[in-house]
DNA sequence: CAAAGTGCTATACTTCGTCAAGTGCTAGAG
DNA sequence: CTCTAGCACTTGACGAAGTATAGCACTTTG
C-alpha cells in the first residue's frame, strides 16, 4: 500500500522527471533568456511543451517570467532563487554522468557532436 | 549555442527523466528486491513501464539483474556500483526538497501563494 | 483444493509530447 | 515603402509513451 511513505523526494522527482524539465532548468542556470532562445538552448524543444513546462515551473515559483514589452513581444524567463538552488542537482548528475557515461551515443539523435 | 556541443549532462538528464527512473533507482538504494516488490515500493508502476525502464538501465549498466530460479520464478534486481552512485543525485534532490518543498501534499495546480 | 504470490507478457486504452503551421506585431534589409 | 525575419505564443492533428487489466506457468500457504 504505502511502499512510499510519503517524503519530499518523492514529489521532487515528481517535479523533475517532466520530459524537458531538467534540461530548462539546466540551460537556464546560464542566465535569464527569451522562449525562442531557450527552446533553442534546450536542443528542439517544440513552443507547446516549452510553454507547459515553463507555466509549472514558473506556477512552483522556480522561474520567473518578465515581460518586458507585449509588442513587439519580449519576454525572459529566469529561474527564481528556488531554481537556482537547483544546481546543486544538476551538478550531482553532471558528476556522475562525467564518471559513468564517459561517452554513450546510444540514446537518439543530436548529431551535432563534435 | 550551447546545449549542442555534447555533454554527458545532456545524456544523463535524457536517461533520468523516465516516467518512474528516478523512483526504481531510489528504491532499489535500499537494497536488491524482486520484479513485483519493486512495483510495489515504487508506488505504483505498472509492470509493463517497469521491465521497460529495468531493461533500459539493466542496459545501460546501473542495475544487475539475477535470476534465482526460472520455476517458481525467482528473479532480483540490484544496483551495479554506477547505479548505487546514483545516490548522490537521488540525496541532492532531497537536499532540495527538503529546502523548497516543505510540504505539498498534492502538487498540480494548486497556487502556492507562499 | 483454492487463493495468493512469483516474474513477466499481451492487449486495449488514455494521456503526454511532438510537429507543422499560423497569429499579431515590429525592426531591419533592400 | 515593401519584404523578410524574428518574437512569443496558440492550435490541432498525430504518434509515442505510459496505464490498466488480464493472463500464463508454477509454488507456497491456508
Amino acid at each position: 500500500m504505502d511502499a512510499a511513505e510519503y517524503c519530499p523526494v518523492h514529489d521532487a522527482i515528481q517535479l523533475l522527471q517532466g520530459k524537458w524539465t531538467l534540461h530548462i532548468v539546466r540551460s537556464l542556470l546560464s542566465g535569464p533568456m527569451g522562449f525562442n532562445e531557450l527552446g533553442r538552448a534546450v536542443g528542439g524543444c517544440n513552443p507547446a511543451t516549452l510553454k507547459a513546462r515553463l507555466d509549472y515551473l514558473e506556477q512552483l515559483g522556480l522561474v520567473t517570467r518578465t515581460v518586458h514589452s507585449f509588442m513587439p513581444p519580449r519576454t525572459s524567463y529566469e529561474l527564481a532563487p528556488s531554481g537556482v538552488d537547483l544546481q546543486r542537482v544538476i551538478d550531482a548528475i553532471d558528476g556522475w554522468a562525467r564518471e559513468h557515461l564517459p561517452e554513450t551515443p546510444a540514446l537518439d539523435e543530436s548529431a551535432a557532436a563534435s
